[in-house]
DNA sequence: GCAAGATGTCTGCTTAAGCAACTATACACA
DNA sequence: TGTGTATAGTTGCTTAAGCAGACATCTTGC
């Protein structure tokens, strides 16, 4: 019976723990009008220096494709969250900047997320287990997404 | 800076992980004609009882709505992958049910993803970590999601 | 035995995201 | 200087999934 290898089972439980966890954090974003991607964009704008990414880095910060990319910020871009800045040097570029709007809205958002965080996943561990899993998540995340952070520099060398 | 919070950047690992594992794994699933939820069907399939389940349990055991199940499961039964078996004793219920192409397909796929799962997940970790690891996803697990064994017995009492 | 509600599945409609093709710009090098 | 190639972003088309509603069947209370 392959399909009840021990690896398969921790799969499982990989999948099973994130799909509902989100399915968790969801409703509470949606109370104020956010999908979960689009809160993820905003957060990532609100990390990176000026508020601001090029859609490229974006898209390889997220799980979506630079097409994905180009309509969430559509989206944001229609509520006022986010707007698109050109970049002076070069013009192939255009960076997606988190507004005024877009930082008030995740202020509002912010705490009620970490709470419902707190509640069903950073709480549910003592602290050392948390400490160890997120240093795993860490090396994995690393294995599995070289590029992660894009971006987050001032400049790509 | 609440957008830096530890417990942001735990969950935001969390995500990170999960979906560039998944990222990695869905090619090899891919290459058998397999996208993720239907594997994932498949697999909770041959691992139930009969090799089957209702549709509603096979909803709660994955992330998906009923709707999406039955449209699921169309399409593996499309592909003769699955069939539909009506309930004896119950006629609004009808079983999705994993055929012998079904399982064959399973065969030819499970080496590899096996395969892959050790290379991008649980070969990163040594043996102890990953004990701990499955232990807190099972936790975290079946706080979230407390159906997800829904038609893993017999009988619902 | 029957009416009222609960449960299981499916369908119509809408939205989100991927792929591939397209445009515009930048850079390299002859 | 001009041509070819690489990069950034957007758009058309297709598919997958959710929601809300429809329908069939079961169960419960009387």
């Amino acid at each position: 019976m392959r399909e009840n290898d021990d690896r398969i089972t921790a799969f499982g439980l990989f999948s099973e723990a994130f799909t509902g966890l989100t399915s968790r954090l969801a409703p509470q974003l949606a109370e104020h009008g956010l999908a979960s991607v689009e809160f993820e964009v905003l957060i990532r704008l609100a990390r990176s220096p000026g508020g601001q990414l090029r859609m490229t880095d974006l898209s390889s910060q997220t799980s979506l494709t630079t097409s994905g990319v180009t309509r969430v910020v559509d989206r944001l871009e229609r509520s006022g969250l986010v707007c698109r800045r050109a970049c002076p040097t070069d013009r192939r570029i255009s960076y997606a900047a988190i507004t005024e709007a877009g930082s008030d809205r995740l202020a509002q958002v912010l705490p009620g997320h970490i709470a419902m965080i707190e509640q069903w996943f950073t709480g549910l561990l003592d602290p050392e287990q948390l400490a160890s899993l997120v240093q795993m998540l860490r090396t994995i995340r690393d294995a599995v997404r070289p590029d992660a952070v894009a971006g987050a520099t001032a400049a790509t060398p």
